[in-house]
DNA sequence: GAACTAATAT
DNA sequence: CATATTAGTT
């Protein structure tokens, strides 16, 4: 038989499960501890082994000499008076030449290492288990074979731990060129030989199996990272395994994923493409980068409406309005009660008014944004289990969300008015005479606000209380004092019994460096997640001069520790924002020095430089969900305050030495969103439940709130008799370039057209949707939108 | 020849 | 089905 045959029958028979044949091995235990022989012993011929039992090594070689050619394996203790492990091992690799197995209850790495360089073929540190001595069988046949078991292939016989990826390089792969003549061949005798092969078998039977790789989420997020940090398109297997960096794991491994990976996206791009349903339509034209004109119909937006407005979703009572969430990429969330919303995240936010009554001179705001494209925790993966305490009836509870905060629409939540109003694209109740923009995510200049606010009455408070009482609000920064800097004070009770808030998660107080008072809270990891928070805040002169500095948002996978910044501008009218998440090297995860940036401090390790993970910071899918403080609050702002929000984070990565590195996020928000389907499927989590009905019984069909988060929003004001009318929205575009060309191209605002992206696509960098409560509904245009669906993809 | 990836095998 | 391996391309 050749050596090709050989190699083939070998896989083919080193299954995980135990051969037949082993019953015909026969196994010499050697211990002088009488205890340990039995139970080695025993577990050995309870594998089907055949077993003899030796009490000391003297008797072993008697044993092996008497019975000669009878024995295949010897495993034998280490230490014993007469004569020890390694003694015994070289007599009877001398005299019998068989392979020896050690057991010892040391775990010293020299004393394995000596007894494997000593050519011991496997070393079982005691107490012995039965899965250590399982397949022992197959060093039996591996000296047989005359072949000598590598270390690696020793390391990952069974008992190793699971879900370890075992290092390639154990492969035995030197294909002659006999070999490769005769692969086909090959195949045939393998097939035949298949059936007697347990009759004919040791021959074929050499090492352990290589184990498979598992693509475990943690893998897959690696994965998904790397691909996010490379961009889909370059994403081959040998960048994203360096990104990866993931000992053991192949480019192979790598690529069969890959493979698996790009199927799945194929497949939802083609039932984008094929459907007619807006859903899919949306998700077709985000693909583009998006055309907000795409995302609903008239009919799909009523739907949405309602469906945003079921307090089955969005939670009615101020109890339970929202819930704080701990995402799991180092995001902390906010969910409806109704609905376990995921992927949000919590961002701090300034409020400041201009023109509002004296009164309420104070800043109080949180904004959360929250990801509404998966409902009803159908896409926990990498879930926390709910951990922080809820109290007083205000059932915070912290519940698991998956990084996905990427996707999702903007709401905003009357929080205080029992209201539960919440907007999307082109959904909104709360209306005022503020324009929410939401300027488009993927080429977000991070420097700017994202979310403005024009005579906006509300004021905004901390997003997860949703227990104000609204008839007694008082200043936030009695309210929340001790909110919570670690995780100590979660689930900490307001001292003041009018407020009945309870931080049920752990939160980043923001207070003034002079007064003790609360700029804004900053979500953050539930217990035993928080590893830094940071904050550094300087307000300068009260307000209307606040910055704050974020806060390091732990992660308990130890992928990293991300953070968040925001810096609030003075102006009474604005809030800049220089946010940026901070990264800092954890030693889970290692970077590939190629994306590690010294920032030339010795003491400084090299940081890692790339982009915070899928959907743990809102801005990057820039859905934002805000409580709006209503009730008290909202009334003694009295609709003339001009704020502006910003819910940037810009992806900035910031050293532990505070030197920023700008960073764009690589990738889209799609790649995220379908990374983050394609695990959905993995785990076999239920489809998201697709806000619109269902047109054709697809399963898969994909809610269709996901793409407005890359624009910008304007919304009426809802205080007016007039209903805000979501049709009443033209596209505009914000730059200069475009408005020329656009204007060129006579389409008018109404369809901005960027010649960058094919002349079919918009740019969704420049240009916002606006609002105009003035104008009649105005459906998108069919025709146009039907020009991109066909162009695109 | 290395790497990618479609195709195929396990 | 998920992953590994092969085989054809680039």
């Amino acid at each position: 038989m050749d050596a090709a045959t050989e190699r083939s029958e070998f896989r083919q028979s080193s299954a995980n499960t135990k051969p037949s044949f082993v019953d015909m091995i026969n196994i010499l235990v050697v211990d002088d501890d009488a205890t340990t022989l039995a139970i080695v012993s025993a577990m050995l011929k309870t594998w089907s082994y055949q077993v003899v039992s030796v009490r000391n090594p003297i008797d072993a070689l008697a044993t092996l000499r008497a019975r000669k050619g009878i024995f295949d394996l010897v495993v034998t203790d280490l230490h014993m008076p007469q004569m020890n492990g390694f003694e015994l091992q070289k007599h009877v690799h001398e005299e019998f030449k068989l392979p020896v197995i050690m057991m010892s209850a040391d775990d010293k790495e020299s004393v394995i290492l000596k007894s494997l360089e000593g050519g011991v073929v496997y070393y079982i540190v005691k107490p012995v288990s039965k899965d250590d001595i399982k397949n022992v069988w197959q060093y039996a046949v591996a000296a047989k074979k005359g072949k000598s078991v590598t270390i690696e292939e020793i390391e990952s016989a069974p008992g190793e731990a699971p879900g370890e990826v075992e290092d390639g390089s154990s492969e035995t792969s030197s294909d002659t060129d006999e070999e490769k003549q005769d692969k086909k061949a090959e195949t045939k005798v393998k097939r035949a030989r298949k059936r007697h092969r347990e009759d004919d078998n040791e021959e074929r039977m050499v090492a352990p199996k290589k184990p498979k790789v598992v693509w475990t989420n943690s893998l897959h997020n690696q994965f998904l990272l790397a691909i996010r940090h490379i961009g889909l398109d370059k994403a081959v297997p040998k960048r994203i395994l360096e990104f990866m960096n993931v000992p053991g794991l192949t480019r192979e491994n790598v690529a069969s994923h890959l493979q698996k990976y790009r199927i799945f996206l194929k497949r939802v791009a083609e039932k984008a493409r094929l459907s007619k349903c807006l859903s899919d339509r949306v998700f077709r034209s985000s693909f583009a980068f998006g055309h907000p004109a795409l995302v609903f119909n008239n009919v799909q937006r009523d739907q949405y409406y309602s469906q945003l407005l079921n307090p089955q979703q969005m939670g009615t009572s101020i109890a339970s309005t929202f819930q704080p969430s701990a995402g799991n990429g180092s995001t902390l969330a906010l969910t409806a009660a109704a609905s376990n919303n995921l992927g949000s995240i919590q961002f701090p936010n300034y409020h400041q008014s201009s023109s509002s009554n004296g009164s309420r001179s104070f800043p109080q705001l949180i904004g959360s944004s929250q990801s509404r494209l998966f409902n009803n925790n159908q896409a926990n993966i990498l879930c926390q289990q709910p951990m922080l305490g809820n109290g007083n009836g205000d059932q915070l509870l912290c519940q698991a969300n998956r990084r996905t905060a990427a996707f999702g629409v903007q709401q905003l939540m009357n929080t205080f008015g029992n209201v539960g109003m919440s907007f999307g694209l082109m959904n909104n109740n709360i209306g005022t005479n503020s324009l929410m923009h939401v300027y488009p995510q993927q080429s977000q200049p991070r420097q700017n606000g994202v979310f403005t606010f024009t005579n906006n009455p509300f004021s905004y408070n901390f997003a997860t209380s949703g227990n104000q009482n609204s008839s007694s609000y008082t200043p936030l920064s009695s309210s929340f004092e001790n909110m919570g800097s670690n995780v100590n004070n979660v689930n900490q009770r307001v001292p003041n019994s009018s407020h009945q808030l309870v931080s049920n998660f752990a939160v980043s107080q923001i207070m003034s460096s002079s007064g003790r008072e609360l700029v804004g809270l900053m979500g953050s990891q539930p217990a035993g997640m928080l590893n830094n928070i940071t904050n550094d805040i300087d307000i300068g002169g009260g307000y209307p001069n606040v910055s704050l500095t974020g806060a390091s948002i732990g992660n308990n996978n130890g992928i990293f520790n991300s953070g968040y910044m925001a810096q609030l501008g003075a102006s009474s009218s604005s809030m800049s924002s220089s946010a940026g998440f901070e990264i800092s090297a954890s030693s889970a995860y290692q970077f590939p020095p190629s994306l590690l940036k010294n920032n030339g401090d010795d003491q400084q390790q090299n940081v890692p430089v790339l982009p915070p993970p899928a959907g743990n910071i809102n801005d990057q899918c820039g859905l934002t969900n805000m409580n709006v403080g209503g009730g008290n609050v909202e009334n003694s702002h009295s609709g003339v305050m001009d704020n502006t929000i910003t819910t940037d984070a810009p992806p900035t990565l910031i050293n532990n030495n505070n030197i920023s590195h700008e960073q764009e996020l690589v990738g889209d928000i799609d790649d995220l969103m379908l990374s983050n389907l394609f695990m959905d499927q993995q785990n076999n989590y239920e489809p998201s439940p697709p806000p619109f009905e269902q047109q054709d019984g697809d399963q898969d069909q994909l809610p269709p709130d996901f793409a407005s988060f890359l624009y910008q929003v304007e919304v009426p004001d809802p205080t007016a008799d007039q209903v805000p009318n979501p049709d009443s929205y033209h596209v505009e575009d914000n730059a200069a370039n475009d408005r020329s060309w656009n204007q060129q191209q006579e389409g008018g605002d109404q369809q901005v057209v960027n010649p960058e992206f094919g002349g079919n696509v918009f740019d969704s960098e420049d240009y916002s949707i606006l609002f105009d409560p003035e104008h009649p509904f105005q459906d998108c245009d069919d025709d146009f939108l039907n020009a991109i669906l066909d162009a695109d993809m």
